[in-house]
DNA sequence: TATTAATCGAGACGGTACGTCATGTCTTGTA
DNA sequence: TACAAGACATGACGTACCGTCTCGATTAATA
């Protein structure tokens, strides 16, 4: 579940060709920083448009210019963050999975791409656009996964008949219930288990 | 996952020992029908204590005295459904847990409970209070996974070193991410791959 | 606007010759003290017949039994302070008036009996029930008033022109509108002030 | 008691120095016929913001944006309709009390703001905001008795030592009284025999 | 250099829902 | 069978946001 820069939900709109001030870029900023202030501060919650374009000192139009609605803001807000995730090649599948997970933990719990994120999945079971977003920005942000597959695989580490989507909604099932239920310490302990038994299975081999 | 008729998250009182009124058992049931009405027809967005109450031909006031908020409406509008697990013993660990998930994800396709249970995880997302109430929810619900693994275990099935709550946490998080993203056919084959891969692994044997 | 014991507004039930228990005096002299004391407390913002049951341990049913409503409950109130008014003959009309005046306002003031009136007025602007009381009111309690007319008359100090109930209108006017506007503190110079001009006029003789 | 189109009660704010909103003048008028209809048609008791907002067409917190509550409401819907005193100077300070006096009821009578004032008068009772409107509503509107008194003044009908604010008391409770016990019908013989009372006294000459 | 037009901040608007309070009536069980 | 206790349907309270709308002020490319 890694982070790249991809565009927005809804883009910053181009470039008028004729006339007109154009102070979105700036103003595009300050709503979200206000936004990720105001989700670290109130969390999901207290996390309304209003509060929002008043902390930004931002017109409630503005915002609405360029998001559809909380959920885009959200989604924004979420791509912001800057995902670094050190463990590289760790050299197999399961120390792959240990750190990406031990990775983006640390990543949800110190920014506020965590509040964000479980406020997408939270907005997505209202919202029909929401859900859409969710599902399409799922697929693009696991390809940190797919790449820890796709070397494992190289290895010969992989069962040759998997099924890489199955697998992917093991790896990202865990991950969601855990935030989703409030339970994403750093406990290595803990997350080697789960890799462990997501690898190699419960069964007595 | 599997559900009881256990008692709801806010109980009837229990009898005064003096005199006294007592709890309308009528108007209790008018509400979680019209919740359940309201649920199914407008969704979670459109799900308001307000419009229960209108629908139930109820007072907003009756509603708060006997559930704390949305949350715990929810949550007893889910507990009311009653889940029948045809599926008894299959044999084999595999065998069961397919029928679980197939026969949960029917019951959630063809109940209010689906609905109502994404309600709650979305709720738990702004409302501390439902979460908590997930989270004990959860732990309740899911002794019928347990029954499935200790048959396992009896038979011989399962990794000595295994871990209960790890795989716990495996199964439901499956179960989550494809309710949470409306993925919840009943695709015989998707099923009992994803079994396959969380009892034997996706490594190589 | 003197005080005697009438019968209240809607009378104690008469004893039933036959069975049952009835506490009625008992009880309606609970509902009467702690309707005083909601009224003493809260103010007439804050009188309801739900805090006077809840601080008279009585049921609301019970009220409402003996009481058509809050006006009703007011009166009673009123009704039941006893009104001593000290100053008998002073010789003068303006001297017997001036201290009925005083004794009227310091009994409004330190009883709940000032509260209670001012409520009661209010009320007849919302209720027409407590208007009809209101106004049979004002005539049975005035008796005072007119046996001070009756005496100056006796001495020969009226105008042999007088009406009374005139007179008595302005009278009760000076007193309404100094409570309703929160202005009757015990001022003697204000007090005798007032009375001269009702009395001798305003115009130059 | 004479009105005139003073400022009411919470004014249309000033304008804002730089850019902005105004405040709707359409929607002020609406909310203030609706008031207007309400308390002619169901009378204090069914005067309720909630039902004003419904009959303008406008949102309960528009309503409490610019008045603060009912009374702020009510003196508005009050101040709004024109007191015309067809009868100027009449030559004596009894006729132009008695001419003060007919056309102060007739208004009251053929229009709202007899009901309005009613009103705010028991709505003071219960709240203090009110009851300070009250106050300087009470001294604003006075000033066409002011001036009649002033003009008897000047033909040296008064007493010399006469008290304006004692004198205006009196007038006042008079009003008050006649009309919170609903006597207000246009008999000049009772209005004459009043005003004969209050400027020559009750006490033979 | 002046004109023009898109955006900006601000915030009012009609709404919906919130969660609380009081009304007056009905029901239950105790004494 | 009268009472306390309190549940009930109703409906108003005052507040928070929603998403849309109108203002003037600002600003930069076009003319």
């Amino acid at each position: 579940m890694p982070d790249t820069p991809i565009e927005s939900m809804q883009d910053i709109p181009p470039r008028r060709s004729s006339a007109g001030p154009h102070r979105s870029q700036a103003s595009a900023e300050a709503i979200l920083d206000a936004a990720e202030a105001v989700l670290n501060e109130a969390g999901y919650a207290g996390f309304s448009i209003e509060q929002v374009a008043k902390r930004a000192g931002a017109g409630k139009p503005t915002i609405y210019r360029w998001w559809s609605g909380k959920a885009a803001l959200l989604l924004d807000v979420y791509a912001r963050q800057k995902l670094v995730l050190d463990g590289g090649d760790t050299g197999t599948l399961e120390g792959d999975l240990v750190a990406l997970i031990r990775g983006l933990w640390r990543f949800w719990r110190e920014t506020s791409a965590g509040g964000a994120f479980r406020s997408i999945i939270a907005e997505a079971q209202s919202n029909p656009t929401a859900l859409v977003a969710l599902r399409s920005f799922m697929t693009e942000r696991l390809y940190h996964v797919v790449e820890i597959f796709e070397r494992a695989s190289d290895r010969g580490e992989l069962a040759p008949e998997l099924d890489i989507d199955t697998a992917l909604d093991i790896v990202t099932g865990y991950l969601w219930v855990r935030t989703l239920t409030g339970r994403i310490e750093d406990d290595p302990e803990t997350i080697a288990t789960a890799v462990r038994q997501m690898t190699r299975g419960i069964v007595r081999r």
